[in-house]
Order: C-alpha cells, then structure tokens, then sequence
RNA sequence: UGGGGCGUAGUCAAGCGGUAAGACACAGGAUUUUGGUUCCUGCAUUCGGAGGUUCGAAUCCUCCCGCCCCAGCCA
C-alpha cells in the first residue's frame, strides 16, 4: 500500500513540468542521504562580461533548486584572472540577478577570497609529490602535451624532488619570477587519453593587480584548481555547470580525492542556444567593441540588461526558462518560444493604450470643427479590476497609414474609399474621399461618423468588418518609437563563415512623429503598454526626455493579417 | 583516426520493459469593438539506422551512422 503509494508520488514527480535529470539525481540525493539532506548550488559567473539569457537559464536552474528543495544558492564570482576581471562587471552581474528575482542574501562570495587557502591546499599537493613547478615554457608545454591521437612526455622538470619544488613555489608566491618563467602543475599521466588529465596547469604567475586582492598575490589559480576546491569550501552539494566542462569533471574528481577533501558533485547540462541571436561573449563583445549595436544594453542584444531595456520583465524571463527544460543535448530553442512568454505576460498586465505609428490625417466632415468630447476606454479587457480611461476625439485624427488602402486586396477589411469602418470605443466612420498632396501621394481622407454609433455600437444592428485604433490629432502626444527585430536574418549565426555578415539590416527601425493618446505623457520609464493592434511597447530608459517620450518595441502582437500578406505575396 | 558526451515531430522536451505526455511553431474552425485574447480540432503507427533478446523494446544487447566537447599559463 505505502510502496504503491510512492511509486505513484515518484510518477507524478515526473510528470511535473520541469522535471528534468538534475532533479532525479537530487531527489535520489535527497532520498539516500548523501548529503544529510542538504541541497546547495551555487552561480559561479566570471565578472568579465555581461550576462546574457543563457546565464538567466542557470540562474533559474541553480536558484531554482536551491528554493524547491529548501537549499540554498550561493552567488560566487570566479575571479581568478586579473588580466580579464573588473568591478563594473560584477555590479553588474548583481543588479542582473537581482532584477531576474533571486535572492542569494548574505552569500556573497569570491574565489579571490579563497586564495590563501588555495595556496595551502597546492602546498599539500606539492608535499604530496602531486604536484610541481614546471620550468617549460607554455609554448614548450603545449609540445609536450602530444595531440589528440599521441601521448604526450613528461617535462624534463617532472621529477624534482618535494623540496625543490616547495621552495621554487614559495619563490613563485614571493614574486621572484617573471610572468611565464614557470608554473604550478598537478603530476598525473602525460599519456592520458583525456588531455585534460595530463598535468594540467594549476597555477601561473600573473604580475597584474586585481580587482579585489590587489598587490597581495601575482600567483593565481586556474579554473580547475580554484572551482573545486571553492565549492567544497563552501560545501556545494551539486555543482552544476554547461557540457563543455565536461572533460574537466575527471580533474576536478582528482583534485579533491588527492587532498581528501569535501567532494560536491559536478553534473553537467547543455547551454542555451537561442535562433536569431548569439550567445558567445566573443560574439557579444564584437557587436558591442564594433558599434554594430549601441552597447552591452542595445535593445536587441539577449543580454539581461538589453532585454531589460527592451521591456522584457523577470517574469517572462523565468517562464521561458522554465518551459526551455534542462537536458544534456545540444539544442537551438526557438525565439518565438521567448516571445511567446513576453505575451503571454503581457496579455494578463499591459494596460491598452492607442498609438498611431504612421499617421494619415482623417477629417470627419460632419463633426464640428470646435467640439470635442471624452470616449470611455477600457485599460485591460483581461483584468477588469485595471478599470477604464477617458480619451479625447475631435474632428481631426490620425488612423495608421496601414489601415487603409485605396484598392484594397482580397481579405483586407480595414478602410477604403466608400467603405465603414469602426474606431475603437469612439464612432464608424466611411470613407468619402481621397486627398492627394503635389507629389500624388495620398495627404488625408475625408470621412464622415455616424453620431448613432458612439461607443461602437450601431443600433440598427449593422456590423463592420474592422475596428481601427486612432488619436485625436489636437490632443495627441507626440513620440519617438523604435522598432525592434530579430538581430540576424539567420536561425544559426554562429555557423556562419562570419556571423556579422547575416546582421539584419532592419533590426531597428526609428519612428519619429509617432502619435500617442495624451495619457501617455506621464507614462514612466520603464513601463510597460500594449499598443493595441499592435504590439507591447515600453518607455526607453535612457533616452526618453520629458515631453518627448521614446517607445521600444518589446514584441509584436501575433499578427494573422501579416501572415495573410506574406503568403498572398508568395502567391504573386 | 585517443578520450568524453549526445541522437524522440519544424523547435524544445517527457518517457526509465506494458504499446509515444506537454509546450512553441504550423494548419483549420468558433467567439471577439484589438486580424489580439480565449476556445475547439489537426499535427511521430514510430523514437538516427540495421540486427538481436523478449509474449511485449524509444527503453536491454551488438554493430553501424551522424553531431558536439577536449591539444589556454581562459572560464
């Protein structure tokens, strides 16, 4: 009975969405006592960078598990190389976490905190005879090491005796060595068949102040030696990392087994590729260092503080990295799947407002020229507690140049000439004429209302085939609004020759002369809109100035007219 | 061609010897004062391939094929 029971429970467990592998090897963890029922991970970013959303997928992960299972998550700068690290990255990196929703309290933490102890664990090592200073330079090193298919052979230094090599440390720590002159190396297998295996470099020397020791060391750590060792330190109990560290769980085994110390295990799962984008911080520092976009936080760089800027929120975020899975395949999510989050979200609290992107001037010839009067609005048909606004009409507005066409296709239902249709919470109106300007291009149109239809309702029951959203042109607010797309014109950039060669030249798009309702005049930075018919926008931070407000394009909304076009396009 | 991984739909992904979940995308239809939302419906007779074990295989075995990672004093 009891044993049915849990077998059930275990299936469930499963069948959650969200279940993946790290999750079963926890919960057998948990189940067999390995670690006395502790669960502790840790986000161990090197500050050398920005964040981008395949951080935010192993933020989500390792913080996620942290509060799921009751554990917690410590937030650990691996800040072993001075030549590359620096302050700004890690405030930035807090501020990201952060704004993402996740709390790591007190556990603030820094490999460079742990050098001392570092150094005596490599101490130990040495009196070991597990390690040794190498005299080779690192171009002799990589000779040595053999290839692929070929062994390598020991260093003519491999041998010296525990002394010598104590004392020739100790000189290394003391700074009596030139950059590159030797190095801390662990004594393995030179003929390894993993070459990670075969005496790994542990420790170099690095005449470079850094950021938070300062002059106190010019001896670092790799990776290899300090990322162990810092997670037993801090007793780590699942220390979980992208594929590629893969063949360095073997060291990182090696390492803690030679000095008998705590030994978190290391598990690996597949990073985040994303369609239309690249995730590399080679790639991401390219765009930025060659201006082809306005900074680590340009509106279409996948980096948190770019999707930030954009008007992504942390929520959308967290879903889309609940919903990517967690898995040990290669894969390439599709954008679409991001986007589908922000909507989602949005959809539930936006509030509506109208804006007219493209103004074309509409006179209502029967309206009179000095009157004008407030329509109720409704802020979110979705959330009724987000309650209505009032919005102004008058005898001038503005409808999207795209609502009308003079010779309309099949399935086009918005305005034409002779043609009714309705303007959202305010009259239907028909098209009477076209007004050309000199250049033959069209300058207005002349419609008439119908007073019976305020509100949208005809009461004689006839319907119309759209409902097209406007601003009234003496009280619009004008605004500056950019358009977003898709950074690359290609699903798979980073399998290009040269990714900057598939750079969508149309990721951008800046409208200015933009015209707004007027309540959008006090709109803040950073909020969040959806402009209805057509897509979620929010107030740019950095640029937006008092009285001349700029929009970012977060999403589209889903547009089934746009797919229409296309696909009458490919007919033609 | 050394070692380590991975192959389930267009894209993710569950599945753990009992007869292919779910999501996105896509395609139809209904409702709609947003061509939005919502709601229905459809979308793998088959799991990289071939054999084998078994009453029964995506799950176990064998061989083959394809893709990814490793030759930093980067992480």
């Amino acid at each position: 009975m009891s044993q049915n029971h849990d077998a059930q429970k275990t299936s469930e467990t499963r069948k959650q969405p969200g279940s993946h592998f790290i999750k079963h090897i926890i919960e057998a963890d948990l189940e067999s006592g390995k670690y006395d029922g502790r669960v502790v991970t840790r986000f161990p970013p090197e500050p050398n960078g920005y964040l981008h959303i395949g951080h935010a997928k192993s933020i989500c992960l390792n913080f996620g598990l942290a509060l799921q299972y009751q554990g917690r998550c410590h937030l650990r700068f691996d800040d072993t190389n001075p030549m590359k690290e620096e302050m700004e990255y890690v405030e930035s990196i807090k501020e990201d976490v952060r704004w993402l929703g996740f709390d790591w309290q007190e556990r603030e933490y820094y490999t460079s905190d742990y050098f001392q102890q570092l150094w005596q664990f490599a101490v130990a090592l040495v009196k070991n005879g597990d390690a040794y200073v190498d005299s080779l330079s690192s171009d002799q090193i990589r000779q040595y090491r053999g290839t692929l298919s070929e062994p390598g052979r020991p260093s003519p230094y491999r041998d010296r005796s525990v002394e010598e090599n104590l004392e020739l440390f100790e000189k290394m720590r003391r700074g009596e060595f030139a950059e590159g002159e030797c190095v801390l190396r662990a004594k393995i297998d030179m003929a390894a068949p993993n070459i990670i295996m075969r005496d790994p470099t542990l420790y170099r020397i690095r005449k470079k102040s850094h950021h938070r020791t300062g002059e106190n060391w010019c001896i670092y750590p790799m990776y290899d030696f300090a990322h162990c060792l810092s997670d037993s330190i801090e007793g780590i109990t699942h220390s979980i990392c992208t594929l590629e560290f893969e063949n360095n769980r073997e060291l990182y085994d090696w390492i803690l087994d030679r000095l008998h110390a705590y030994h978190p295990q290391q598990i690996e799962f597949a990073r985040l590729n994303l369609s239309h984008t690249v995730l590399s911080k080679r790639k991401l520092i390219e765009l930025v260092r060659r201006k082809y976009v306005d900074g680590w936080d340009d509106p279409r760089m996948p980096t948190i503080s770019g999707l930030r800027r954009r008007g992504y929120s942390p929520g959308a975020i967290r879903d889309f990295c609940d919903r990517i899975g967690v898995a040990r395949r290669d894969s390439m999510v599709d954008l679409a799947l991001l986007e589908h989050c922000v909507r989602q979200e949005l959809n539930k609290t936006a509030m509506r407002v109208m804006g007219v992107l493209r103004p074309l001037r509409v006179v209502i010839e029967n309206y009179p020229e000095d009157q004008s009067e407030m329509l109720p609005a409704v802020n979110n048909p979705e959330d009724e507690s987000m309650g209505n606004r009032h919005i102004p009409f008058s005898r001038v507005l503005y409808i999207e140049r795209g609502d009308f066409m003079e010779d309309p296709p099949k399935k086009f239902f918005r305005l034409a000439p002779g043609r009714e249709v309705r303007l959202r919470y305010a009259y239907f109106i028909r098209c009477e004429q076209v007004v050309r300007d000199k250049n033959g291009e069209i300058a207005e149109l002349r419609c008439t209302y119908d007073p019976e239809t305020r509100g949208g309702d005809a009461p004689d029951g006839r319907k119309v085939k759209a409902t097209l959203h406007w601003v009234s042109a003496a009280h619009a607010q004008q605004a500056t609004v950019r358009l977003y797309d898709h950074l690359f014109t290609v699903e798979n950039p980073a399998e290009q020759p040269d990714f900057l060669e598939v750079i969508n030249p149309d990721s951008l798009e800046t409208l200015t002369g933009c015209m707004l309702e007027p309540g959008l005049a006090k709109a803040a930075a950073g909020q969040r809109y959806q402009f209805e018919r057509l897509g979620y926008f929010s107030v740019d931070s950095k640029d937006s100035a008092p009285g001349q407000p700029v929009f970012n394009r977060i999403v589209t909304l889903r547009d089934t007219w746009a797919k229409i076009q296309k696909a009458q396009k490919q007919q033609n």
